[in-house]
DNA sequence: GAGATTATGTCAGTACTATTGACGTAATTT
DNA sequence: AAATTACGTCAATAGTACTGACATAATCTC
C-alpha cells in the first residue's frame, strides 16, 4: 500500500513556487482567510440546524428586502431545487415571509421577519468583528483597498449585483409604485 | 401558500444597513469574490470528475511535498474519513504518490507526481490571472496590503499554517519581520 | 517483552448542499 | 387559445462532510 504502484510517477520532492508566475501566496490567503470567515456564523447556524445555505438566503433577503424567488437564485447561483428546502425551512421557521409580487401575482416576494432580521445580524456579527479588527492594523485607507481589491476578483458581468459601496441598497427597489 | 403562515412576523421592508456597526460591503464582496475565485478551478476539475476537495489535497501536496496524513488533516480541518476517498482517488490517477516516512515507517508522506504538480499549475494558473488582474488596477503597495489583510483574516493560533508556505514563496514580500 | 500509544486505513451510517430532469399550477403575455 | 413565465415539488444522484467503531502496523514506554 505504502509503495507505489506498478506505473506510478515518481516523487516530486521540491515545493511549487511562484516561478511560474502563479501567486501561491495570496491563492493560499484566501483560502485560510474564507475558511475561517465562514467557520464563525457556522457555530451559531448549527444551533437552529442550519447550514450555511440558510445564512446566504438570510443575508440577502435582509439586504434586498422584496427580492423575488428568481432573482436570489440568479445571485447565489444555485438551482431553484437547491433552494428549495432551505428556504422552505427559513419560512416554516418564521424568518422569512413571502408575499404575492404586487405588480406580477405569480412572484413571491421575499421578506425578513424581525425574526430574521435579528438572526442576520447575530451571524454578521462576529464578522465583522473579524474584518474590522483586520482593517485596525493598518491605515484607513486600507478598507477601500480592500474593497477594490475584492470586488476586483469578482466576475466583472456579475459586478452588477453588487449594489456595494454605498450600503445603501438603493439599484433595486423596483420604481414607484 | 403564498400568504403567511397563522403566527408568522410580519415583512420587514428595509433593508439591512450598516447602522449596527456591520460591515456588510465586504462580507458581501468577500462572498462574491471567493465564489468566483473558485469557480475558475472547478471549471478543469470537472474535466476529471475531481471537485474542490481535490484541488486543496493536490495544493497543499505540492506546496508542501513530503506532508503526512495528519498534517494535511490539520491544514484542512477535515476529518480523516473525508480525506480517505479524494487521496485514494488522487493516489490511484497517479497524481499523487505515498511513501513511507524515513524515521517514522507509520506514516505516510505524501509527494506530487509530475501530472500532479502539472494539474495544480493548470488549476492555479486562472486563479493568479484573476488576482493578478485584481491587483492591476492599484498601486503595487496594495499586494503587501492585500496579502496582510488577508492574514489578519486567519485565525491567530492558525497562521502557523501560513507562514510555513509564504516563507519559501516570496522572495521579497515579507521585508519586515 | 508486554502494553500503551500513534499513524494510518477502512467500514457503516448519516447530514447538508448541490445537481439534473420531469411534471404541475397559476398568472401573464402573445 | 396557446405559449411563456414564475414558482413549487418530486425523484434520483453526487460531492463533501460528519461521528463512531474497529483493524493494523510501528513506535514508545515500562
Amino acid at each position: 500500500m505504502t509503495d507505489k504502484s506498478p506505473a506510478a510517477g515518481k516523487p516530486i520532492r521540491t515545493a511549487i513556487t511562484s516561478e511560474d508566475g502563479i501567486d501561491f501566496a495570496i491563492i493560499e490567503l484566501f483560502f485560510f482567510a474564507y475558511r475561517d470567515f465562514t467557520s464563525d456564523p457556522d457555530q451559531i447556524l448549527a444551533d437552529y440546524g442550519f447550514g450555511r445555505a440558510h445564512h446566504r438566503v438570510l443575508h440577502f433577503v435582509n439586504r434586498r428586502p422584496g427580492l423575488t424567488v428568481a432573482e436570489l437564485l440568479d445571485v447565489l447561483k444555485i438551482t431553484k431545487q437547491s433552494l428549495a428546502r432551505v428556504l422552505k425551512q427559513l419560512i416554516d421557521t418564521d424568518h422569512v415571509v413571502q408575499l404575492q409580487g404586487p405588480r406580477d401575482r405569480r412572484q413571491r416576494e421575499l421578506y425578513p421577519t424581525a425574526k430574521g432580521r435579528a438572526l442576520a445580524l447575530a451571524l454578521a456579527r462576529p464578522q465583522s468583528r473579524r474584518i474590522r479588527a483586520a482593517l485596525e492594523d493598518s491605515g484607513a485607507a486600507e478598507r477601500t483597498l480592500v474593497e477594490r481589491f475584492l470586488e476586483a476578483m469578482v466576475n466583472p458581468e456579475l459586478r452588477a449585483q453588487i449594489d456595494v459601496g454605498s450600503a445603501k441598497m438603493s439599484g433595486k427597489s423596483h420604481g414607484e409604485h
